[in-house]
DNA sequence: CTAAAAGTCGACCCGTTGTTCGGAAGTGTT
DNA sequence: AACACTTCCGAACAACGGGTCGACTTTTAG
């Protein structure tokens, strides 16, 4: 019976993982149920053995999504102890795989907020959902900038602002991400980021190197 | 003969407009033809007298919001000489009508991140429409930059990385207004952007106040 | 005034796709 | 071997929506 439930999980997941892949590359509306199973390996029907119906099936693919996305943040977290070096790190996840084309996350990422505004969108009723994965996001990012102020190595006053400045932060590696889709490797991301962190981290940290 | 022309403009105009109004609602896919005719007050097969089909459509849905866009940019560049100012007013700009729903202008522009590189979208063969556009904004804002420069009120070192700074700025803005579509009205957007210049605008202009 | 041209739209066609259903194929139990 | 029970899927259903067509109305021009 256990064992029975344990084997249906995975399968679940392994659905939900196929959904992921293509719901990020062609988007909720455009990705059919029937490529979803043929991505799987299994038939059409199959897939409405483990999810009532497609909504359910793309939440199910958020989930999938945001956990993989919180594993890497946390990883983050244990690997290194300096505030800056998280920040840095932070930025090469969002980098991650740009290469010839861009990361399944962040493709998701901008169809979760499309589906979360759009009349009708799937989230626009389960908003909740979408609100507790973002504040997550958030609260994480503003856990690594309160360490880095009880360790002595970000300013104190870092402390009071401590939300404000992790959505912006957050908020312009998103932004920038999206920059580099529209501009399709025009802009070189990588170095849009240095110049960003430049001027950024010394606001941040105690050492004030005034002598430039 | 141009009477008659116009005219037809004029009215393939309406039909861009009310196609706008509701690609930005209800995005492309959701958004259906019959819908927008009814919007534009005529019946669904008169839309294909003006256009081919959907796709160009929204295309012609893209550039009308396009040109009011850089029409309330100019705007800005002409009722102020001084480049911080011109920045936070374009600031306004993206938080413009962002009460109780949210401005048309952002939506699309998420839908349109989306159709550009969603396999198969409508812009993976016409990346060139969007990319002008995106260069347009961005060359708008490095050449407020560098009229900064010129009228003594930048730094001159600011020259070397308008473009860079351009689209980081750009970028935050961006980004931030997509995290105040998915928080919701939890975020104030407004203190986050007044936070965020606090800072920022020190860096580029010349009288620095290092008594804080 | 009239005929051709342009504009309009209701009705229809048809491909796509989410969802259901009935039964076949496997799995475990006694 | 026979049984229940779950898992799987091919085929059919139904709704939706993009696009076409032909007839009707309005405009234009001589």
């Amino acid at each position: 019976m256990n064992n029975m439930s344990t084997k249906r999980n995975a399968r679940a997941k392994e659905i939900a993982q196929a959904a992921l892949r293509l719901f990020a590359r062609k988007g909720f509306t455009a990705g059919s149920v029937e490529e979803i199973s043929a991505e799987a390996g299994i038939g059409k029907s199959t897939v409405y053995e483990y999810y009532r119906n497609k909504e359910e099936l793309f939440v199910a693919a958020v989930q999938e999504g945001a956990d993989q996305w919180f594993a890497d943040l946390e990883m983050i977290g244990s690997e290194t102890q300096d505030p800056v070096e998280r920040l840095y790190r932070i930025a090469d996840l969002y980098l991650e795989d740009h290469g010839a084309d861009f990361t399944e996350k962040s493709r998701l990422f901008l169809e979760v907020v499309s589906q979360t505004l759009l009349q009708g969108g799937i989230f626009s009723d389960q908003r909740h959902l979408i609100l507790n994965i973002y504040q997550r996001h958030i609260r994480t990012v503003v856990g690594f900038l309160l360490e880095g102020v009880s360790s002595g190595r970000l300013r104190p006053e870092i402390a009071r602002h401590s939300e404000k400045i992790a959505i912006n932060f957050l908020a312009y590696l998103d932004g920038l991400v999206m920059h580099g889709m529209v501009a399709g490797g025009q802009v070189d991301l990588r170095s849009q980021i240095d110049l960003f962190l430049k001027y950024f981290a010394p606001l941040l940290t105690i050492e004030r190197t005034e002598a430039a």
